[in-house]
DNA sequence: CGGCGGTCATGTATTTATGTATAGCGGCGG
DNA sequence: CCGCCGCTATACATAAATACATGACCGCCG
């Protein structure tokens, strides 16, 4: 090791494990095919060892830069945050921001609240990580998050927006052919839709409904996208956002009066970031568009 | 933003902001000041704000650049501890290898071959099969396997190595007993070791001298090792790999210029393990050593 | 089996970035 | 006050990185 090597193989190194090619990387970054080449080769040369394996369909990674990519994919996130921290100070609303959500609140609640954001504010570019696997704020992996439990961070700006309310829900065809269960009790001879892991809500339900426990699971995923789905499509009787499911004619909210799961919601932001007019505005329409979301789960239904 | 800066700016920049003027953080880096100072315009161009206030005894930070500083250091020490992860991992070749070989291979060609990778990869654990049942590799009953047979399957990496040449070969105190034959033909009076079944090289030997087919044979074994072994008692005349008797004064090469086999060798190994270093190093190690003894196999006896 | 689209490697020309040399500015001390 | 030493800015020559063009290889498909 002579001399540090170029940050810019850092960059090169990372496209090229991303898209598995030189090829695919030099179309990424704007840059010809063997100049990635010889970023790749100058950095295999500067660590002393063999990155990838080179063969005529693309290249192979070996173990070593497997083992790196986690600190150029940190490199790389670093960047992208300094990059949106300078343009977040120029006065106007516009430039990117990147905001973090569950991927059920990400896909099915945030995109019209979106919508509308970007309808006031063209310029405003955003960037939705819908992704269960929760974001560092502070390292600024994302400028906004949407959390489903309290933050505990102090240099946070954190905004309670309620509880989104969570029933058992079944599609209509299911309730056509296996009637419709009217106590907690009767639950017992339906097929349930259920979840492989733990996750925070399924304590508090567990908690609030032991009996839960001891039913019978029909289906299982780890995914609460593909459990809302598997509700959709008929498979039985699952729990989810009484404000997803209320939209949607076909949908049938379950014992509504004797099962209810309240689940907490909070926008954070970095402290910082409240100079910022862009991500001011995005947290404002997020709070809104949230507050505005969960009064609509208690509305009944038109 | 047109492109992405040059990540290199960010080092500048952090290099800048720590010294307090170009001319240090170009000494630092090992650049020179006016390059610095490209970079910083450069930098200021692509954020689009002014990061230091220049002046004739130094650079001062604006309030912008001391808001980026944080990421600057992240990327800083993120690639510090990219690199020092890339050198510790270097040479990190352990665990277990297994290898599959032919029985004589296994016994009287690798062992040197492996004394001396694990020599330079003390960390190296080695298993070796020498056994004429041959391992399947797809199935990954070896890691790496010596063939004396052309592998057909796709997903393997191969590597030829050379011929390996046979001969007949015969102890020094049998020829004193019974006379060294110069012909072929007076094969016919000796004593002669042969096998109880075919194998490859057996056909292409029959295919090569068909006179050989009708010598009368004193002892046969279906082991090769058996065989080799048998020539070094000294129970007659024998074929073996020149390269297994060269060494040892006491066996005798016959007929070095009227008979010759050539035994196709090849080193596989299943595609997926490419990328691990330790088989790597240890498919390496195999070529470049059958390369040596295939080699040796030819050079005129001392 | 031959064309096609994809890949990487290599050699050459050109653009780009860097180094060198120099000028100008400001502070500091004799 | 002047000379010295640090700094930055600029102009020009040089070195380095890049793009371009080409060739070879591999898998795919009609």
């Amino acid at each position: 090791m002579t001399a540090e090597p170029s940050w810019d193989f850092y960059r090169s190194f990372l496209t090229v494990l991303r898209h598995g090619s030189l090829s695919a990387a030099a179309r990424e970054l704007g840059l010809t095919q063997p100049t990635i080449g010889r970023h790749i080769d100058a950095l295999e040369e500067a660590v002393g060892a063999e990155l990838f394996i080179r063969s005529s369909n693309g290249l192979l990674p070996t173990d070593m830069a497997l083992d790196l990519r986690p600190y150029a994919e940190t490199l790389a996130t670093t960047a992208a945050a300094l990059l949106r921290t300078a343009s977040s100070q120029r006065g106007k609303v516009e430039g990117t921001v990147r905001i973090s959500a569950s991927e059920v609140i990400g896909i099915e609640v945030l995109p019209p609240i979106i919508a509308d954001l970007q309808e006031a504010y063209p310029g405003l570019q955003v960037e939705l990580s819908a992704s269960d696997a929760l974001e560092d704020l502070m390292n600024r992996e994302a400028d906004i998050a949407v959390r489903m439990a309290e933050p505990r961070q102090d240099a946070l700006l954190v905004r309670r927006v309620g509880d989104i309310p969570l029933g058992f829900h079944a599609h209509r065809r299911y309730l056509e052919r296996h009637g419709t269960p009217q106590t907690m009790a009767e639950l017992a001879g339906h097929r349930l839709i259920g979840f492989d892991r733990q996750t925070a809500y399924i304590r508090m339900m567990l908690k609030l409904y032991p009996v839960a426990e001891q039913l019978a699971y029909a289906f299982r995923t780890s995914s609460h996208l593909a459990h809302y789905t598997a509700i959709r499509a008929g498979i039985g009787i699952g729990v989810c956002q009484t404000g997803l499911a209320r939209p949607n004619p076909d949908l049938v909210h379950i014992l509504a009066d004797e099962f209810e799961i309240p689940l907490g919601t909070w926008v954070v932001m970095h402290e910082s970031l409240k100079t910022s007019p862009r991500c001011r505005v995005a947290f404002d329409a997020l709070v809104n568009g949230l507050l505005n979301y969960i009064r609509s789960c208690r509305e009944t239904r038109v």
